[in-house]
RNA sequence: GCUCCCGUCGUCUAGGGGCCUAGGACACCGCCCUUUCAAGGCGGCGGCACGGGUUCAAAUCCCGUCGGGAGCGCCA
């Protein structure tokens, strides 16, 4: 049979590290068996669903490049489906109408906690007689629709990244699948698209372990055989909580405005709970492809590191084709005021991606290519106070002057640094540094010829100049 | 409170009775390279939560303790 996995999220935020995880894990898995990734929007809260959430999720996993085969389908726009299936439960007398409100179940809830045992609903009106019904029905009230569970016995299920499980039924309430307001809840709509979606494995997040014998006494009471389930431990904060705002960003939409690519977002997040068989950590989607087994998923939560994410993104910013790394950060440069020119930007990426470790960083990095304004900070400037500056300004311009208005590249600029160098009789490094932060205002960065072909030669000379008067006025 | 899950370097992980003197990656430290940064190269620091068993042999199997987490909704 063919692999058919879905990503459900509910658009009641933008997309986390975690879903995106779980979209992930679901996409690998269905890439690597030649099956189909569904999207499925469940939307069943109508208090809490936007379609701004919808849309955000969905541009982040267009993004990310989780390109979906079907779908998106959403459960608002089957509601007449779940109706007829609670209706025929209600028919065979498998659920029932309850009426009770939300006070009395909190009042239930909260005297159950009170006395130590689960709380969980009592059945209150499991067995109504018909007068009890229709007192009810004449106040007004909405009922509900409650899933008959059977009073004892146990279920059972084999997940593939944990084992087996077994619960006792005694442990749960008989639960709602249907709202009064006739919108289903997530347990019962997800076990009818996944049914007629012919779902064949559910791979999420495990804090839906508890939710599964509820599941799956729904496809019994259907008659329809489960999917197999593989329950993925969570993201955690540094704290070892679940991940949340209150780390630090989650959403990936912060990522990408951070200057975060998807090529490093698709290799480190499924790193966090799958491990390949040899000790390689760096992926291509496709080697992640083929790479990938259900099999090697962690049953321990991981904790998101940030410090590792960006270590990986520095390296795709190196290792992708030069083109690419142009095309994600161009937006990144016309934010900060850089000009639209093509080829020049191109060169500037060549240069600055060496250094940096997200788009962000890097266009961070080449503003002084575009900007320079005196003074600069202290920490800078005290470099410009060594007694050999001056001789050293002085000689650059007297060796750069005759080029002024000459194309030279940085090859012939390294030449002509080196001549300044020998002209001033320091050593290398002596030179080129306060070189450096004249002419940048920054005490790291690329190499000096690189930056003064970007810059032009006449605009390093008039800098020089400038720094030159600039520490003679003081 | 009840149910369930999870515990290997700071973090992500490999390992699943002998291949373990516990391997790799990030971070950290040192050295090399160098245009005092970064990148890169080399080296170092650092861990089987604890206690009992089982076994000739336990990180690995069993029990308990401790620690962490999740769920217990007309949220998903």
């Amino acid at each position: 049979m063919d692999v058919r996995v879905r990503f459900a999220p509910s658009p009641t935020g933008f997309l986390h590290v975690g879903g995106a995880r779980t979209a992930l894990y679901n996409y690998l898995f269905a890439k690597k068996m030649k099956g189909t990734f569904i999207l499925r929007i469940e939307d069943t809260d109508r208090e809490r669903s936007t379609l701004e959430a919808e849309k955000a999720i969905m541009e982040d996993l267009e993004w990310l490049g989780l390109l979906w085969d079907e779908g998106p389908y959403r459960q608002t726009e089957r509601l007449s489906l779940y109706k007829e299936h609670a209706l025929d439960l209600l028919k065979r007398g498998l659920a029932y109408k309850c009426y009770c409100t939300e006070s009395e179940i909190e009042e239930m809830r909260e005297e159950m906690l009170l006395k130590g045992i689960a709380p969980r609903y009592n059945g209150r009106c499991r067995d109504l007689s018909e007068e009890e019904r229709e007192r009810f029905e004449k106040e007004g009230r909405k009922p509900a629709i409650r899933f008959k569970v059977p009073g004892d016995g146990e279920i059972t299920f084999e997940d593939i990244v944990r084992g087996h499980f077994k619960f006792s039924l005694a442990d749960i309430g008989d639960f709602v699948i249907m709202r009064s307001d006739g919108i289903p809840t997530y347990n019962f709509a997800v076990v009818i698209d996944d049914h007629y979606m012919g779902i064949t494995h559910v791979i999420r997040a495990d804090e839906h372990i508890a939710n599964t014998p509820k599941q799956l006494l729904l496809y019994e009471a259907f008659g329809w055989k489960p999917p197999q389930f593989a329950h993925v431990s969570m993201i955690l904060g540094p704290d070892r909580s679940k991940l949340s705002k209150r780390h630090g960003a989650v959403a990936i939409s912060q990522y990408r405005r951070d200057g975060y690519i998807p090529e490093a977002m698709n290799n480190y997040l499924p790193l966090l709970g799958w491990s390949s068989p040899d000790d390689r950590e760096i992926f291509s989607m496709e080697e992640m492809i083929e790479a990938f087994s259900l099999d090697r998923l962690s049953k321990s939560p991981a904790v998101f590191d940030i410090g590792k994410l960006t270590w990986m993104n520095g390296h795709y910013m190196r290792s992708l084709p030069l083109e690419k790394i142009y095309e994600y950060s161009l937006p990144f440069f016309l934010e900060k005021g850089f000009s639209m020119n093509e080829e020049w930007l191109k060169k500037v990426v060549f240069v600055y991606r060496e250094h940096t470790s997200t788009l962000r960083e890097m266009v961070e990095e080449a503003l002084p290519l575009i900007r320079f304004s005196l003074p600069f900070s202290s920490d800078v400037e005290e470099v410009l106070e060594g007694e050999d500056v001056p001789k050293i300004l002085e000689a650059f311009l007297e060796v750069f002057y005759p080029f002024k208005y000459k194309e030279v590249s940085s090859s012939e600029i390294w030449e002509l640094l080196k001549e300044v160098v020998s002209k001033v009789g320091l050593k290398r490094g002596k030179v080129l540094f306060p070189l450096r932060v004249a002419i940048t205002g920054r005490r790291s960065g690329p190499e000096l010829y690189y930056i003064i072909e970007l810059i032009g030669i006449k605009e390093a000379l008039r800098r020089v100049q400038e720094v030159l008067s600039y520490i003679k006025g003081k």
